[in-house]
DNA sequence: TCCTTTATTGACCGATCGGTCCTAAATTGG
DNA sequence: CCAATTTAGGACCGATCGGTCAATAAAGGA
């Protein structure tokens, strides 16, 4: 079953993880309409019509960080392969062995949205207060089953220290620090709510 | 004694004051010299014979928050009036303050240029972390002045998981998370180096 | 007073910005 | 084969971008 008319060339998809790509490198302003189309291979009004304004593609492309990033994030932290701790250790290691491994020094799309454009445009800030709860949740979901006695007053304070830690090194790691001393303070992080 | 020639009819640093402002508050890119001319009363000759290219207000401004900013924090890390401890907890809480009673939601200038330019420009990260790393070294002084005992590689991991929780407060506090929120992560960060 | 030096002002520059529009191409259902 | 519908491509838009320049103004030294 198809609509009528010309079908679309490219996948919405696809190219939507090459805007985000775009936007969570370089930010909001200094990604240009010529960058995305540059990447993506598409005509101004192909974006316009598939994606509305620029404002509008960020946003999207939030979104879609949010589906594919901070939920894989997400899963990391209920895999059933690791203890809850180790789960821990393993979200907060992400950021600091990309950096190691791969050079990557994109940070974490949501950090950057909040220091770029979260003062700015309301809704982005709904959209990365909506990607940090998710987090936290999750994060507060593994310090439970690690440690069943703990109050859950104390298991929030805890997951909301474990998520500010992240969102500090994902920020530390753009500046070029080195992978060894972020990885200081995700171990006495990790020491703090075990 | 002057120099020869028209005076300048404005005081640069008040002038570097309000590019500062600029800049910490939306970014290098969402700024414009039309911004800075409104904001500063100056001519767009004016500032650039006296500050060059928008690149180097930046950097200049960077450098200026370190002055009057990250000095004030370190100022605050070694005031003889508080305990060590009660200093780190001022220092946490600057953040969490400064939302909860004027709203202010800027952020740190130093986070903001960590997301914002570090990854796109060497010179921005330089200038970045040699501001994280005045801070760091402060937390470090006061941490041994509260637990002479503590061996100095614990100090080391410690001040650095403090300067990351800073750095995680002052991004989240872009998003309009409530202080509230943000003062739960604060004390459990403070409970987790005494 | 006149010359040199520096600062201010506003016009001006080409380039690029985000966004629109029109035409041609590709698909559907009739 | 013929509308109707939707996409693709690119010319085009006014506005704004960062940056320069020449003319004018204001000071000091001689």
């Amino acid at each position: 079953m198809q609509q009528p008319g010309r079908p679309r060339e490219f996948d919405p998809d696809e190219t939507l993880s090459k805007i985000m790509q775009l936007f969570w490198e370089h930010g909001y302003e200094a990604t240009g309409l010529s960058d995305i189309m540059a990447e993506t291979g598409l005509g101004k009004a192909s974006l316009y019509s598939a994606f509305g304004s620029k404002q509008s593609m960020y946003l999207k492309a939030l979104a879609h960080y949010e589906k594919l990033v901070v939920d894989a994030a997400v899963s990391v932290l209920r895999s059933p392969d690791l203890s809850p701790l180790d789960r821990i250790d393993a979200f907060l290691s992400s950021p600091i062995i990309a950096v190691r491994d791969h050079k990557d020094r994109l940070g974490c799309f949501l950090c950057n949205a909040a220091a770029d454009r979260a003062s700015l445009d309301k809704e982005t800030g709904v959209l990365v207060r909506r990607g940090y709860e998710k987090m936290r949740t999750a994060i507060a979901k593994s310090l439970t089953e690690a440690f069943p006695e703990t109050h859950s007053d104390i298991v929030d304070v805890r997951s909301q220290l474990v998520l500010t830690v992240y969102s500090g090194l994902r920020v530390m790691s753009r500046t070029g620090l080195s992978h060894g001393i972020l990885a200081l303070a995700k171990d006495e992080a990790i020491r703090a709510v075990s």
